[in-house]
DNA sequence: TATGAATGAGCCTTCATTCAT
DNA sequence: AATGAATGAAGGCTCATTCAT
């Protein structure tokens, strides 16, 4: 008997289980979403959710890393899955490419809590040595763009640039959007979605020959 | 007993106080940096500046907010100082946008542990009432830039273009290197700096005639 | 964080629930009673009552005034327990009076702990604003002494007089006599007992008539 | 070297020193009437005196104690140095009592500032061992209307009673309305005062003879 | 005579988490 | 699958008081 289990958890992966798991989350994204990472505490996650005790919470998720991590994933996945198709069903890195910044602002404009969310855990969300957690989406992200940037260059379709240092700098734009939106919801997106393209279109198209002019 | 009051605090700024307040707002600065705003404690602070209890912080600052507030304050006054003269000292629009587009990334790669901060405290530092505290120096910069836009493309320096759309797509620019260095500190500056730069001007300025090609 | 909330705390009352909160509040009678209002923190209730840390009171009372609000309600429930059915039990408006009054005497000389306490509570429990919290207790006791009073002027038991002048000198002997045991418990309760009732009965009844002398 | 003095305190009583020692009494007083004992800390009194620390307190007055029995004095002397007079004045020991207990109503409603930081003060200044101070000036009181009331039954002024169970009760009946004063501002002092008089009156002096009447 | 600067102890409250059914 | 009860640690803040000039 030396094998010592955490306190009572759920052994089996149940479709009960789930839907507590999934309406834990939500709330957590609501809480997060209204009162800042800091403001969303197990007291207030478990109020909102209509739970008697944050004990619920702690009974789902061994810790609260876990939760956050799952608010995280859910949030990604959302963003995600709406965003890659727009973006796959263009048939050129650069059409790719903007595709994909337009669903990116289209997405934001719908679903601005997830989006807040998003941003409060990305900035908050710290691993127990106080490093901010490993950013994987963010670095995936980077991967994508770079690449596209990388593949429109081979193409010819793009000018000559460090693709890594430009990457760095349109997922600068898409978060400043999002930054921005988080403070100011009255923002204009439809105006900054035309000039975000219009940025980036110029900044890393090759410029059309002067005789073409 | 509920009614407020102002406990026991020094009432003149001498030149002891400063220093101690100075201290403890360096501190602040680097406790922040170091783990995140959430993990600046008084404690931690304390404990930092080799203070002997958190009395001495509470004896120097009203509130918690009194010293964030002076962080604040603190951190922005050295980015602007840095980064002004570089922008006043050119004649056109144009080129002042481009050279506090630079001094900022050069302050940036010089002080990453106030950029750190700074980055912290937006994020994090909210009013009573739960909303993020007005970033009025997020303000102040979106003007400035929108006004050099105006100006420049008054002047036919700058092509036409949303000027508040564009700025905050410019100060976006800015702030994801301040993040991406937060939390890549390998992370290259200067490409950063030159693709920035490249970026900006491609999407701002007029185009070229075609007969000059 | 300055939102509020309403922390994890026991939702229903369960039978080991209230037993504990029974438990909390005499302990914090005791402490009132010796060390007063004041000098009752959580940590001397806590240490009195046995209990690990402050944190459970905290558990089981949201807030200080959570628990001072039931103090008070408790003890002010043995007091009326025990005086109203004796004065119930009376026929007349003036032998109600002194019923109530010779019952009064006798819990207080029982009941030492609560009636010290109870006296505490009312001086020094104060609303958020600062002002003295509502004593409605008072205010009970004072109605219903002056309905007495003005029942036996009306029935001619009683001589003419101020119904509530008169009835807030007789809470002042009530109170006095309280207030005195609380500073010199040797007080021979007997001997103010009788000298109180001779006074009120000799203050408020219809003077014989004189040939009847 | 072994004489260990306080940390600095005034050497000498100088007249400068005791207006300071008045201007902060007077300062606690009206701390006091408004917040109660409980509010009046240190911090709170000097803001109100205009003092820029408390530290001018601690150098007036050896422990907060101190402060507090000035307090004490300073009203308990005024109240007395109303009173007395009008007591003396009278020729028999009832008319002294009565002549007192009018005294008394009268400074209550021209003082109500200091009647109500006395009551404060009586109820919650408690020595170091969490004992309610010696009321001196309550047992002083005691024994003066104790004195009267033995003298005028000696006379035959008044009936045969327990005299120092009386005279309890008669203070009860002064503080009584010093306490509804207190929680009630709009209280009728003249009414109270008439049926005050009345009521002692009637309790403790010898019935006239029958055939008198 | 007065003050500046500092301090340890204590306050109530909230935190995530764990021991029991 | 869920809950009740409890907990130590830490949070910011206020207390009266003391060490220095």
């Amino acid at each position: 008997m030396t094998t010592r289990s955490r306190p009572d958890r759920p052994q089996r992966a149940t479709f009960t289980n789930a839907a507590r798991r999934a309406q834990i989350v939500e709330s957590a994204i609501d809480t997060i979403a209204e009162l800042g990472y800091a403001g969303a505490s197990f007291a207030r996650i478990a109020r909102r959710a209509g739970l008697s005790s944050t004990r619920l919470i702690s009974y789902h998720f061994a810790e609260k890393d876990d939760l956050m991590r799952e608010v995280l994933h859910t949030v990604v996945a959302r963003f995600t899955d709406y965003v890659r198709p727009r973006a796959e069903g263009e048939d050129s890195p650069r059409r790719r490419l903007i595709a994909a910044l337009e669903a990116n602002v289209d997405f934001i404009a719908g679903h601005r809590r997830d989006v807040v969310t998003l941003h409060e855990i990305e900035r908050n969300y710290r691993t127990a040595d106080g490093r901010p957690v490993l950013q994987q989406q963010a670095e995936d992200d980077l991967q994508t763009i770079a690449s596209w940037l990388r593949e429109g260059q081979r193409q010819g379709e793009l000018r000559e640039f460090d693709p890594d240092a430009v990457a760095v700098l349109i997922l600068a734009l898409r978060n400043g959007v999002i930054q921005r939106y988080h403070v100011e919801p009255g923002l204009s997106l439809p105006a900054v979605k035309r000039e975000l393209i219009d940025m980036v279109d110029l900044a890393t198209r090759r410029a059309p020959a002067a005789s073409a002019g």
